[in-house]
RNA sequence: GGUUGGGUAGCUUAACUGGUAGAGCAGCGGGUUUAUAACCCGUAACGACAGAUAAUCGGCUGAUGCGAGUUCGAGUCUCGCCCCAACUACCA
């Protein structure tokens, strides 16, 4: 051992202060704080001024609540994008932005501050919401930094600036120029109570006991039903349609009655009339009603009543039959009583139908002054009141009380109904928007494809856009109507813009305080303001307008935009229709989206299932670039994995890859590029191979960052650090680095192979692995940027041809691995333990011995073995083991004889040759006392 | 219920227009101590079965969520089913 350690001083052995250990939890913060001292993203900005644009508009998270995994996937994506793209030689700005208005936040307030206009007023609530908003912007913002996203985190997008606000106002002028808004009433859900609309959160469902009755409307036009179902009949009797319902007080608004048109209807004869039934329900339903005796009469489908006229029960108003495919067989009798002023659906098959949106009912829950029969009742306490109408009427044909699920405050806990009320729409079709929208989107790239299809559908079969809400924290949607006829004033446009300015100066406050007198004059007294506030969608939609814009260093419209895939419906849908509407085209050329996080059985997230994983818990722990590189080794275009195992096999990955580079780096030690690099032509074949190897994998690593398969990218350098590498190439120098003389060719050729290959693999890791690239950075020889990121995708020297070119060594590695498994078995046997301490004779036809011999003594390095003998095929002796996997090859391994070198271990017959080192091998004392060994072969 | 996707080894992923399911990691078994909180080599594909052999191996069967179909041949095409996810709707 003593002896060893005296000749352990004039090997080469690796040297190096980058750690091992990456303590990225401990380490990252440091290198993030390096970054904002030194402004990174500012210089970044910088030295890229002048290069072609690429522009990855960011979709705002809302500005409520911790950041999640999704979040973080979400950003992370976006910073790998980001990066490579800088490094592909890109001007890539990052505006990271915050969508900050709406429910949500208002909540928080209020349990704060109390309900605005009530316990509050309401210009104090705003700032309470601003307030709020700004705070959990802080929030996300650190952990984003943390993530180690890059980006103008000092000038982010809020949609609550006063000058984004004014834009929104603008924009919605924009869009009211070019004639697609609309005014008309929708039914919302709505508390009696608290006399307003209310948001699909604040409603809850309860058991409620309702009155279920089946209601008779009688045909107007009886021959002509009979005529539908083919039936003869000599009676006069009556043919009425029965409808179901559970909310009678609905009945005044009736407009009409809707039937499935696939379904079959039956006209059944009872004692007293014809009643007109699906055919799937007419048994229940005649048991329901008591009738023991019937005839079916004749069968329709229902597409064949369409149109025809029904008496309504107690009006003296004739409705139509309708057609709608939400009609059902679950229930009831297949036609469904008809109110497009108090249901969803009814609004909806009501548009369809041009049917009045009708709504007797007041804010209080009152039928209207003028209501026939019911005036100033409230609705549920009218509800038996109608019955009695219906039963003097003669329609009652059934009722009974049903249980059922029923919407219901979740402030008062009472029931809530659907109310028409007047609302703002942007019109998908008045002036042409969902045809534009169509188009733009087919002009737009999708990733992955189907993305197209989901949104097309949803372009096609989506309603009209309700852009008002009756909120406080919104931009406020700052029209002037006409009392009388609710009509825009004739100068919105200019009211428009001076509206905007005052937002300008003084946020979304200026509207709310405004007088209208200030702006109209005299005119005041004829027109109101709207006091609606926009959907929050339309805040985050218009960032094309508000953001893409509005800053010089980006570009219209955008290269790209990536959010989940829930956004179809959400951003990139709600962005496409504002731009069409205003500019005519999609903001984005191309849209990419990911997939959601899961667990490792697929099921998403939740805490009642208590499978969330936080990405906080993660960086505080493993490290971002842990959490980073997981992010880049899924195919997130569907749903994404995570688990406790898959971030250990993360954090695996990631030491092999740390430690490839940390070797490489440890085996430059001394090495200065400008002086002592090798011209590729003076380098060593297989040192030029390596690097020819990691120049063809840039170029799919390229390949992948530009399609965005960041996957790829870690398959390729994680099998490039194993495979490459780890498995050939750092195990076969290592005898070369360490034993030949500190300036050799021999060694400072594949010190050469290794700067370059560092040089090249630091940049290939940096967009995901953005801290240890970094580390790496400040650790790789020569002089280069402050950062990485400063710098473009490495050039590699010019190739040269090369007689032992990749198909070459492709085969040489094949017979290492058979010459690997056949000392495999003496190893298997303790014949030998490290390979060095076998010899190998390889007996090879003439095409492989040719080719093995060009490699001379270098063979028994590449095969690491103390002797590499090549034979005639002819020659084998009988005891040679053919190789599986290589023709024309048998091999005999055995224990090597010879004494073993204490310097480089090889097993040699010259060991001892010099009585001053009587534990050398030739080579050594070469190395040692001499010139040095030679190992420039071919 | 509807729309759009997805389900390949313990994990992450490959497989062109149908043509031998390919890697890496993990695991298991060894080795090295000159990358040592590291590295190398070998092995290996649900579960199960029977036979031969015991150094070497050959065969059957099964195998891309499940099941059919088309085809000489299916991870890939068609149909049905199960499960997962996003969006959406409904409960009159």
């Amino acid at each position: 051992m003593s002896k060893q350690n005296i000749y352990k001083d004039t090997l080469n052995l690796p040297k190096t202060k980058f750690p091992m250990k990456a303590n990225l939890a401990q380490r990252e913060p440091n290198m993030l704080k390096q970054w904002e001292d030194s402004g990174i993203y500012r210089k970044l900005r910088d030295q890229a001024a002048g290069r072609p644009k690429f522009i990855l508009h960011d979709g705002p998270p809302y500005a409520n609540g911790d950041i999640h995994i999704g979040h973080a996937v979400n950003k992370i994506l976006k910073d790998i994008i980001i990066k490579s793209q800088t490094l592909g030689g890109y001007d890539a700005p990052y505006i990271p932005g915050w969508d900050c208005h709406g429910l949500p936040i208002e909540l928080n307030v209020e349990k704060k501050l109390g309900k605005a206009g009530v316990k509050v007023d309401e210009k104090t609530f705003r700032n309470g919401c601003r307030e709020y908003a700004a705070r959990q912007v802080a929030g996300q913002k650190a952990d984003f930094k943390r993530l180690g996203v890059m980006a103008d985190w000092d000038n982010p997008y809020l949609t609550m600036n006063y000058d984004f606000e004014a834009n929104i106002i603008r924009t919605l002028g924009q869009i009211i120029d070019k004639g697609h808004l609309h005014k008309g009433s929708k039914p919302v859900h709505w508390c009696t109570d608290c006399g307003s609309a209310l948001a699909e959160a604040e409603v809850e469902y309860e058991d409620k006991t309702s009155p279920a009755v089946d209601v008779r409307f009688k045909a107007v036009d009886r021959q002509a039903i009979l005529d539908i179902f083919s039936a003869a009949n000599g009676s006069d009797k009556p043919v009425n349609a029965v409808i179901w319902t559970t909310t009678p007080w609905t009945l005044p608004a009736n407009q009409a009655v809707a039937l499935h048109p696939d379904f079959d209807y039956v006209l059944v004869e009872t004692d007293q009339e014809l009643l007109i039934l699906a055919e799937e329900l007419y048994p229940s339903a005649l048991q329901r009603y008591g009738v023991e005796q019937s005839q079916i009469l004749g069968r329709c489908k229902g597409s064949q009543l369409e149109n025809q006229l029904l008496q309504h029960p107690f009006y003296n108003r004739q409705v139509p039959v309708i057609l709608g495919d939400h009609v059902t067989v679950d229930s009831g009798t297949g036609a469904v009583h008809t109110a497009p002023g108090h249901g969803q659906e009814d609004y909806v098959v009501g548009m369809k139908y041009d049917l009045e949106v009708d709504n007797p009912v007041a804010a209080n829950g009152c039928f209207v002054t003028g209501t026939p029969l019911f005036e100033g009742q409230h609705v549920f306490k009218a509800n038996p009141l109608v019955l009695e109408v219906l039963q003097q009427k003669g329609a009652l044909l059934h009722h009974q009380d049903l249980l059922h699920s029923y919407p219901h405050c979740w402030r008062h806990k009472t029931p809530i109904i659907f109310r028409a009320t007047p609302q703002w729409f942007i019109s998908m079709d008045q002036n042409g928007l969902r045809q534009l929208a169509i188009d733009a989107a087919e002009h737009t790239t999708w990733l992955p494809d189907w993305g197209q299809a989901r949104i097309e559908g949803m372009l096609e079969n989506r309603p009209d856009w309700c852009i008002s809400r009756q909120r406080t924290w919104g931009v406020p949607i700052a029209l002037f109507v006409h009392n009388e006829t609710q009509a825009l004033h004739p100068d919105t446009q200019d009211l428009i813009e001076k509206v905007a300015q005052k937002v300008e100066q003084a946020g979304i406050d200026a509207w709310f305080e405004l007088q209208p007198a200030e702006l109209l004059g005299d005119d005041a007294q004829n027109y109101s303001k709207v006091t609606d506030t926009l959907d929050v969608w339309f805040d985050s939609g218009v960032t094309h307008a508000c953001v893409i814009k509005q800053r010089d260093e980006l570009q219209f419209p955008a290269d790209l935009y990536l959010e989940g895939s829930d956004q179809h419906r959400g951003w990139f849908q709600s962005s496409l229709l504002s731009s069409v509407a205003v500019n005519d085209m999609a903001p984005y050329k191309e849209v990419l989206t990911h997939g959601f996080v899961v667990d490792a059985q697929g099921k998403k997230m939740s805490k009642s299932r208590g499978n969330v994983v936080a990405p906080q818990k993660i960086m505080k722990t493993l490290g971002a670039d842990i959490l980073r590189l997981w992010v880049s080794s899924t195919d997130y275009t569907g749903e994404v994995s995570v688990s406790d195992e898959i971030l250990k096999r993360t954090a695996d990955a990631y030491r092999r890859i740390r430690n490839t580079a940390r070797f490489m780096l440890a085996n430059m030690d001394g090495f200065e590029p400008q002086q002592n690099s090798l011209e590729v032509a003076d380098m060593l074949p297989l040192d030029r191979w390596i690097v020819v190897k990691a120049e063809f994998l840039q170029q799919e690593i390229i390949g992948a960052y530009e399609q965005y398969d960041f996957h790829q990218v870690y398959q390729k350098v994680h099998n490039f650090c194993a495979m490459d590498l780890g498995a050939f190439y750092l195990d076969v120098i290592k005898d070369r680095q360490y034993t030949t003389q500190v300036d050799s060719i021999a060694r400072r050729s594949a010190q050469t192979a290794l700067y370059h290959i560092a040089e090249a693999m630091t940049r290939w890791i940096a967009p995901i692995l953005s801290f240890t690239a970094e580390e790496l950075w400040g650790f790789i020889p020569g002089k280069r940027d402050e950062s990485v990121f400063f710098d473009s995708w490495y050039a590699f020297p010019p190739e040269i041809q090369d007689e032992m070119d990749d198909a070459y060594w492709q085969k040489v590695l094949a017979v290492r691995v058979a010459c690997s498994k056949e000392m495999e078995k003496l190893r298997v046997d303790k014949t030998i333990g490290s390979s060095l301490d076998a010899e190998v004779d390889l007996y090879c036809d003439d095409e492989l011995r040719a080719l093995l011999e060009k490699l001379q003594d270098e063979l028994r390095f590449v095969l690491i073995t103390s002797y590499a003998r090549l034979h005639k095929l002819s020659d084998r002796p009988a005891d040679a083991v053919d190789a599986d996997d290589v023709n024309g090859l048998a091999i005999q391994v055995k224990a090597s004889e010879h004494n073993k070198c204490v310097r480089c271990w090889h097993h040699r017959e010259d060991v001892g040759s010099d009585s001053e080192h009587p534990e050398l091998c030739g080579r050594c004392i070469a190395n040692v006392s001499g010139q040095g060994e030679v190992r420039h072969y071919v």
